[in-house]
DNA sequence: CGCGTTCTTGACCCATATCAAAAAGCGTGG
DNA sequence: CCACGCTTTTTGATATGGGTCAAGAACGCG
């Protein structure tokens, strides 16, 4: 437990700062000027943004591609605790050091800015500081859901409220609610599920069989029963 | 994930509002002041502090006693999220409505004071808001923590863990690290970790059988070994 | 002392992990 | 365009940790 404020993302799961840009219009622009000179970098798959220990001395807004957020155990073990997709923003730590790796999924496009220039639009719109409470507050509601999944569910439910959330997701930015991609692999799933990828992989070719969704690609998913995969995300299904 | 702010607690696992008490010594003089003021309530064992969807009017601090916090899926399953002891401060949401339960775990005293009270000490102190904001950055570390402990680990492992924290608890508050009270039930402590009953008293049995535990009564662990017991828990074990 | 609750222990079973190998993608270079 | 090798995904076979069901034992508590 760190000392220092370590509000160290602003993305997991289905949460993001879009709120924040959305509701703010002053801060918003003041942001998107900041942002727009800032230095934009451009990352291979499994390059990292940041890496735990580094200086939290940036914000990163990701501008294209994915990119996900974990911790490692002493033992090895990862525990991805959330995707961020472009327009999210990653690495808000306001002092310290950052507290979890991110690492680009695919390739992918980030934007970043210096933490003390957040400060300093946090002085000019006050609103600014509550946004930032209010993203970490959804930050942790974020990471409870999360922790309501993995900590009593099956399988079949966590792929399904995964795969849910996805859609949820696409649905928020305007996109097909019944299509969606993957671009992480089946380790990264599964290791945001705390599930292995055999079972992950399992899950979905069973999903597949039952007709609740279509694999066009590995990547790709249709979701054909969106209904019955909700019933089981929510665990009212075979239980 | 709701749009207001809800910081809905101050406290999970080893973290505790004391930071905030310690360190700002005016804000910690007036909250005491108004908490002096303020009403105390006493509970019996499993009676509610409150309840999800309660209405998030006050704060309370824990004077005596025990509190689980802790949410329920809708299949009826539950997810205890943290314990709070005396000197915890508990339904911390600024506005909107309580996001989890509050129960009392033995004989509880809590005094009570508006959140609007503690709005105005913020006022007043504005370091305060930046102590909320700690408190809030600190729940989401021992959140995440408790997630990693249980998306990956052994049943040992997350009981270590479980025990290892309550010791580190004792420390910092100057009792002994070797002798821990258990005053929540099995039943609390399988939902907290995400076992059930029966593994969590077989692998206590298991603990007092290798000497890394006695258990001179159910609610009593006297640690043994805790050099073995922090490797269990770090996943260094019989792994 | 007796009754209800909580805790412990035992026997069995199942979901998921583990180990292994085949299949499918996918980029590279000819 | 195909062939090659590497990585990722899928599928299969088996093992096992912890869940489930059941029955005692211990512990309050009136």
């Amino acid at each position: 437990m760190e000392a220092v404020l370590t509000l160290s993302h602003a993305q997991t799961y289905t949460a993001s700062l879009r709120p924040l840009v959305k509701q703010t219009p002053p801060a918003r622009n003041r942001l998107d000027d900041c942002l727009a000179h800032a230095s934009q970098r451009r990352l291979q798959a499994k390059e990292f943004v940041f890496v735990e220990g580094d200086p939290a001395k940036h914000i990163y807004r990701i501008e294209a591609g994915a990119v996900s957020l974990f911790k490692i155990l002493s033992d090895g073990r990862r525990q991805i605790l959330g995707f961020a997709y472009a327009g999210d923003f990653i690495g808000l730590g306001l002092q310290g050091e950052h507290i979890m790796n991110a690492q680009a999924i695919t390739g992918t496009k980030v934007r970043s800015m210096p933490v003390a220039a957040l400060y300093q639009i946090a002085t000019l719109d006050p609103t600014l500081s509550f946004k930032l409470y209010q993203t970490i507050a959804q930050e942790l509601a974020a990471t409870r859901d999360l922790l309501m999944t993995t900590g009593h569910r099956s399988a079949s439910e966590r792929v399904a409220s995964f795969l849910m959330a996805l859609s949820r997701r696409n649905e928020r930015i305007g996109e097909a609610a019944n299509i969606v991609d993957l671009p992480m692999t089946r380790t990264d799933i599964a290791d945001f599920l705390g599930l292995t990828i055999e079972t992950v992989s399992r899950t979905l070719s069973k999903m597949k069989n039952q007709r609740l969704i279509d694999l066009p690609q590995s990547a790709r998913v249709h979701l054909m029963d969106m209904n019955e995969l909700q019933r089981i995300a929510e665990g009212e299904g075979s239980r």
